[in-house]
DNA sequence: GCAAAAGTGTTCTTCGTACACCCATGG
DNA sequence: CCATGGGTGTACGAAGAACACTTTTGC
């Protein structure tokens, strides 16, 4: 490294790009914008913008989450990804983008996109089947943080990122069947997810107003892993 | 992200750190650089430098672990650990860094930094005691290093990345003991390395020399995942 | 009452743990 | 033959899968 100055290179910049997610009826979405500006002009991109010079990483996340969901504090759960730096990524120059992986309750607001054309809702799967129809390397962005998202569900309290501050069990088992598209036998879920030190706790209250037996309310436990993991690969008994 | 251009910002400098990883005898251990130049000066700090212009992430990641080792190809693993962006990281400019693991069978060559003032193998568990004795940002890096390997122990086969192309059972499970710190019951660990599907393959050679029955030797197997993974909590029978 | 959803109990099987035991080599 | 480490067999218990069954609501 000796004898290199980066000051002497082209200018590089960084930016921040959002894999956000979240269950839009029975379908794992992810949030798309469609740029207003070339280069990809017109096509639809993962939302994301440039670090500012006084800002960190994350708090550069934070306030392309705030900017695209439109709240504050939009609930869920927000890390660090991967970062991308294919030289030839964008054609404009070198840029290096840290990607986020952004998980939040079902839609957390209509999204008024402040700065882009237009934004909406993809269903995962559709957009996953083509990803060359994103911008940039976005499509192989999406594709990780789907990936992190599936296998984070097994051995993290993660999926409860996706409800509302209070849920029920069944609730908490549909984020996994979507999210993983198998389904769960409810029972077996039930108990599972109560017996689980510190994956949910309960308020007290119940559901009221819906069809069948009500619902016991849920918080979000204080685990930040789950001990043992549930399982994704299904293990038919022989 | 309208109205923000990058080229109007104060430059920003991409390098690429490595997290180092290898078993010196019975201990984790790190290869540190002494800093020849400022900052920190004559402090120690994790293998690294900047990106060029014409390569990707990857690349310098390789290239780094190629001058570090001295060898074309050192063999292990390695992989993106994650991104670090604080402004004030670096005194002299905006650098954000983007740490790669790399995990290399025991001393892998002599070490002979060619650009670095002297560079050494410490003892992870030493250095993880005392972070803020490394420069820059690097004790935290290291510290989601070592625990980003010793997760990834459990549920992939990495642990024959720190040994050489042919290996005995025994040579991996000390691998985990090392990692993690924990004893493991050679008779167990036996039966769980040898069933679980395409983590290691015979090669049908057997060891000799040794004290004690040869055994066999074995090579990496295909498999990416442990299914099921190997435990790193001991649950004692009660 | 009936349908629907919540929640419990029970059985079967799998798998991790502990540990007794045998095998093959060097000295 | 004995020490040393490699490798196998087996009993026990914990935990997952399958599913019968009870509870509590809306209609």
């Amino acid at each position: 490294m000796t004898g290199y100055d980066p000051r002497s290179y082209p200018p590089v910049a960084v930016t921040v790009d959002l894999v956000l997610l979240t269950i839009h009826g029975k379908q794992l979405s992810v949030l798309l914008v469609r740029r207003a500006t070339a280069p990809f002009e017109g096509r639809w991109a993962l939302p994301g913008g440039f670090v500012r010079p006084d800002e960190n990483l994350p708090q550069a996340a934070r306030r392309e989450l705030a900017e695209e969901t439109g709240l504050s504090d939009p609930g869920g759960h927000l890390e660090q990804l991967a970062s991308y730096g294919e030289p030839d990524r964008d054609p404009r120059m070198r840029v290096v983008t840290v990607a986020y992986l952004a998980l939040v309750p079902s839609p957390p607001a209509p999204v008024a996109g402040s700065d882009a054309a237009a934004a909406r809702w993809a269903p995962a799967e559709d957009t996953l089947a083509h990803p060359e129809e994103l911008a940039f390397d976005h499509g192989g962005i999406l594709r990780d943080g789907v990936e992190r998202a599936r296998a984070k569900l097994e051995y993290t309290p993660l999926a409860a990122a996706f409800c509302p501050a209070e849920f029920t069990i069944a609730e908490l088992r549909r984020v996994y069947e979507t999210v993983w598209g198998v389904p769960l036998d409810p029972r077996n879920f039930h108990r599972k997810a109560t017996s689980t030190p510190g994956f949910v706790t309960p308020t007290g209250a119940t559901t009221t107003g819906e069809r069948g037996r009500p619902a016991q309310l849920y918080k979000r436990g204080a685990a930040t892993a789950l001990n043992p993991a549930l399982m994704r690969t299904r293990s038919p008994r022989r």
